[in-house]
DNA sequence: CTTCGTTCCTGGAAGC
DNA sequence: TGCTTCCAGGAACGAA
């Protein structure tokens, strides 16, 4: 499922296959995903477009183009972006853009739950996208930051980390590493970590992004980046994925628990 | 304002 | 073996 370290390594993968290619035209197989506007005004706005620049916010992909438009993508559960050769759809494709080279750009995913949005010049419809918290990475999640949303958060310390409008990026794999790797446990409320816990819980949000990213992405089932290629931070987990097994650290057998309604994996032991 | 439960969706795993 | 049921989870939404 792509969180931030799948989307950044998705932008960086498809950046060379996109810059400065023109999008011939759009082929859409399922209405749903088009969010915003219609489908049929998603295609007839985007067709003639270059593509300028591909950036990410959160879990979002940014696609602008020349025209001032603004492509925007959420892969929420299952979504990809994969860059190919003029062939065959890919299994699940949904959205097909033909490139002026020649070449495609096809939206998968197998649950269809994913998002595409066309944005015009200024335009800022998506409330998710607009009401985003600072990027973990970047320097922009400061020390003073992250203490101040958690002391004002009466809720569970990991649905804090979630809430994509407390901090952007952050899904389920991350939020129980770095929960792991700070020694916290995921039920605690925010608001009652001390100072060290919340220092130590944000270096090692920042840390296990930056892993995810250097991995280039945790690909437990469906993730694959730009060019379809699964990550490797999967190797790496501390304790998503790993319930009943012994933890890294100590051991014991890691345990599972229903957190701000998310399956959580966890030391007993350990984080406190 | 915050918090929490429900809903969407499909494939794979678990259970009988 | 083969069918049914449950579960995975991001975020919008409505209720409290």
């Amino acid at each position: 499922m792509p969180e931030l370290p799948e989307v950044e390594n998705i932008r960086r993968t498809l950046r060379p296959h996109l810059l400065g290619r023109g999008i011939a035209d759009v082929q859409i197989y399922l209405d749903r995903i088009i969010k915003w506007p219609s489908a049929k005004d998603f295609s007839a706005g985007i067709a003639g477009g270059v593509i300028n620049d591909v950036s990410r916010r959160g879990k979002y992909l940014l696609v602008s183009l020349a025209s001032q438009k603004l492509l925007v993508a959420h892969m929420r559960l299952t979504g990809a972006l994969i860059a190919s050769g003029p062939g065959d759809a890919p299994p699940y494709a949904r959205v097909r853009f033909s490139l002026s080279d020649g070449n495609c750009l096809w939206y998968t995913d197998v649950r269809t739950l994913g998002a595409l949005y066309l944005l015009g010049a200024g335009e800022n419809v998506i409330k998710g996208l607009r009401e985003l918290g600072p990027e973990p990475i970047d320097g922009q999640l400061t020390a003073a930051c992250f203490a101040q949303i958690m002391k004002k958060r009466s809720a569970a310390v990991k649905g804090v980390l979630l809430d994509q409008s407390a901090i952007a990026g952050v899904g389920n794999i991350y939020a129980d590493e770095a929960l792991a790797l700070a020694g916290v446990m995921p039920s605690r409320k925010a608001s009652d970590l001390s100072p060290e816990e919340a220092e130590r819980l944000r270096e090692a949000l920042i840390g296990v992004i930056g892993q995810g990213i250097a991995n280039r992405g945790t690909s437990f089932r469906d993730y694959k980046d730009g060019d379809g290629k699964k990550g490797d931070n999967q190797n790496y987990l501390l304790v998503y994925g790993r319930r009943g097994q012994p933890c890294l650290k100590c051991g014991a057998p890691l345990a599972y628990a229903r957190v701000a309604g998310r399956g959580t994996t966890y030391c007993p032991r350990c984080q406190k």
